[in-house]
RNA sequence: UGCCCGAUGGUGUAACGGUAGCACAACAGACUCUGAAUCUGUUUGUCAUGGUUCAAAUCCAUGUCGGGCAACCA
């Protein structure tokens, strides 16, 4: 288990330096509960950075006997889309499954929290400010704004009276007025140090339908000022954001102190994002992948979406010990793809079910074996799970195995098939090639093998040592399959380094696509189960299958010292 | 430029003034009817310079390097 935290209570939870404040705060009976909150903007799909941050949000919740809010950050009418808040939903609910569903906050309706419903709330609270004389309406424009805020300098409506604040701000909601016309800004520091103090805007003008509220609104909050809102109006406790919005954290708790609420504030805290290797995450590089039909959509297993990271076969249990492997820190740091395919590789071995498949196949004719007779060999689903049992192989006279696994010329230390040579056939015979058979082009067509026939697996000679095993399908049973390969999508660790054109190192090898010949048990594959085809990688029925038309995804390869060792030869 | 944040082996992370540990990667070996898994072992590290202290990765100062913010985006 590389989670101890999933499946064992007296293994240790993780730790980090957020976990040991909610601890501290737990310890001090602080809160009456843990809340928090993990809260997208919904105009993009949620990616394997997302994940960290679920994972982070939601484990918390779940340490420490809290609740975890799915909120829909939706307060840019413009930009959000119910295309993304269902794959959103879709995608934290696969994560969290079995795992923190428990913890997962839901309003009233069953449904997730939007911001958005919260527009009434802060439209009242901005009144607040303003007849606090802690909120102005500016008429400024856009460039004008940006200008004085850059220099510190102060609008000349700063000082406008209450009574003529509330009155512009009551027409700018009536919509009286077109967009960008006015906004309202926070009365707090012209020149502060941090930019974010310096009169920040907390409304502006929209005329735009939004997703969620209809043509109610044309005007809507800022991300500041909606924010901090949203969380105590939800009863957050912590905020947990990523390190871009440190130097937001002033004007979060202005806005919440200068409102005389009456419940505890939520405090904000910020980690750094997690930043993968050999892939990229920016939301408009992924649209642009998918625009230049680079990769299929979304959700192709080569992307680093969840909804890609899913169809790839990657168990949500793997995604979260990898979140538990990564840690939690304010340093920015690159995170191999490694550490990531080695949490894939761990989950996958434990529940894989073993099935024998050869990928590019060569004929190889048993010449001593009778023609016409068949044989039903046991073999076992899974040796890392006694509970998975077993089921049977067919086997015949001619067979297919891996071109890999035969060499006419061996390199040092195969110990394959080649010619003379013997090897064990998985769960059947020792078999020595005898004739290699070529066409007219000189390709191999065939190979001529002499079985032990007392060699069985659990036969008389079975016991003879022989160095190499490979695995096999019986010609005339095996069944075809289309198996899309799939690998990382760059060949270089950070695509974009040094200002390079990340299309410039595209894995020219991320999808390979073979028809492979499977034992006939793949027939009845299921899309919710992971197979380890022996020796060669661990593989998911993709959606594209269908009656008749089995489709697999690889998901990753299984580590292999040969490879290295041939390639260093 | 201003403000803010960070720096521990190749990579990621722990050590909360008292033995620098773990994981990944790499390498070597054992085992193997999966060149997988498993097991054993090995290599490699506290950004720099000062200071405080019996004792500093940890506290302080300065510097260096890296990053974030300066949207009517989030």
């Amino acid at each position: 288990m590389s989670n101890p935290s999933n499946t064992n209570p007296a293994a240790p939870a993780p730790s980090d330096f957020i976990r040991d404040i909610v601890a501290q705060h737990v310890a001090e009976g602080k809160y009456p509960r843990i809340h928090t909150r993990f809260p997208p903007e919904p105009n993009g799909y949620l990616h394997i950075g997302h994940a960290k941050s679920i994972c982070l949000n939601f484990g918390i919740a779940r340490e420490f006997g809290g609740i975890c809010n799915l909120r829909m950050d939706d307060t840019n009418p413009t930009k959000e889309e119910v295309e993304y808040v269902e794959s959103i939903q879709a995608d934290v609910n696969w994560l969290i499954a079995g795992w923190a569903d428990k913890e997962l906050g839901l309003t009233p309706a069953k449904a997730p929290f939007y911001a958005s419903d919260y527009f009434d709330q802060i439209c009242e609270f901005a009144v607040v400010l303003i007849k606090k004389g802690k909120a102005f309406v500016c008429d400024m424009t856009p460039d004008q704004t940006d200008e004085f805020r850059r220099t510190g300098k102060a609008s000349p409506f700063r000082d406008r009276s209450v009574e003529e604040n509330l009155d512009l701000f009551t027409r700018m909601k009536a919509g009286e007025f077109p967009d960008g016309a006015r906004v309202l800004r926070a009365k707090i520091i012209v020149d502060a140090p941090n930019i974010w103090l310096r009169d920040p805007l907390l409304y502006r003008i929209k005329h735009a339908e939004h997703h969620h509220t209809g043509a109610k609104w044309c005007i809507y909050p800022m991300y500041d000022f909606a924010h901090c809102l949203s969380d105590y109006l939800e009863g957050i406790t912590h905020s947990i954001c990523t390190l871009e919005f440190e130097v937001h954290r002033p004007l979060y708790d202005w806005i919440l102190e200068n409102l005389d609420l009456p419940r505890a504030l939520p405090h904000q805290y910020e980690f750094a994002k997690l930043i993968p290797s050999h892939t990229i995450v920016s939301k408009r590089k992924l649209i642009s992948l998918v625009n230049d039909k680079i990769v299929a959509g979304w959700d192709d297993p080569r992307l680093p979406t969840i909804s890609g990271i899913r169809r790839r076969g990657v168990t949500a249990e793997a995604v979260r010990a990898f979140a538990y492997h990564i840690g939690v820190t304010k340093y920015i740091s690159l995170t191999d793809v490694a550490v990531y395919e080695h949490a894939v590789r761990e989950d996958l071995n434990r529940r894989s079910l073993r099935r024998l498949a050869v990928l590019r196949p060569i004929k190889v004719v048993l010449t001593n074996y009778p023609a016409g007779q068949t044989e039903e060999l046991e073999a076992v689903n899974n040796p890392e799970d006694e509970n998975a049992g077993k089921r049977k192989i067919p086997f015949s006279r001619e067979l297919f195995i891996e071109r890999d696994d035969f060499a006419e010329v061996p390199p040092p230390k195969f110990f394959r098939l080649k010619p003379g040579g013997e090897v064990r056939l998985k769960y059947a015979y020792i078999i020595k090639c005898d004739e290699v058979v070529k066409d007219a082009a000189g390709n191999i067509t065939e190979l001529r093998c002499t079985a032990d026939l007392d060699s069985k697996t659990g036969g008389a000679t079975a016991g003879r040592k022989v160095k190499g095993t490979i695995h096999w399908v019986s010609a005339a049973h095996a069944v075809d399959a289309e198996v899309r390969l799939y690998d990382r999508l760059f060949t270089e660790a950070e695509p974009e380094k040094d200002g390079r054109d990340f299309k410039t190192v595209l894995n020219p090898k991320s999808l390979e696509l073979v028809t492979a010949k499977c034992e006939p048990s793949l027939k009845d594959a299921k899309p919710e189960l992971r197979y380890q085809f022996e020796r060669l990688a661990y593989f998911c029925l993709d959606r594209d299958s269908a009656p008749g038309k089995l489709v697999f995804n690889r998901t990753i390869t299984l580590k292999d010292t040969w490879a290295k060792e041939a390639q260093r030869a």
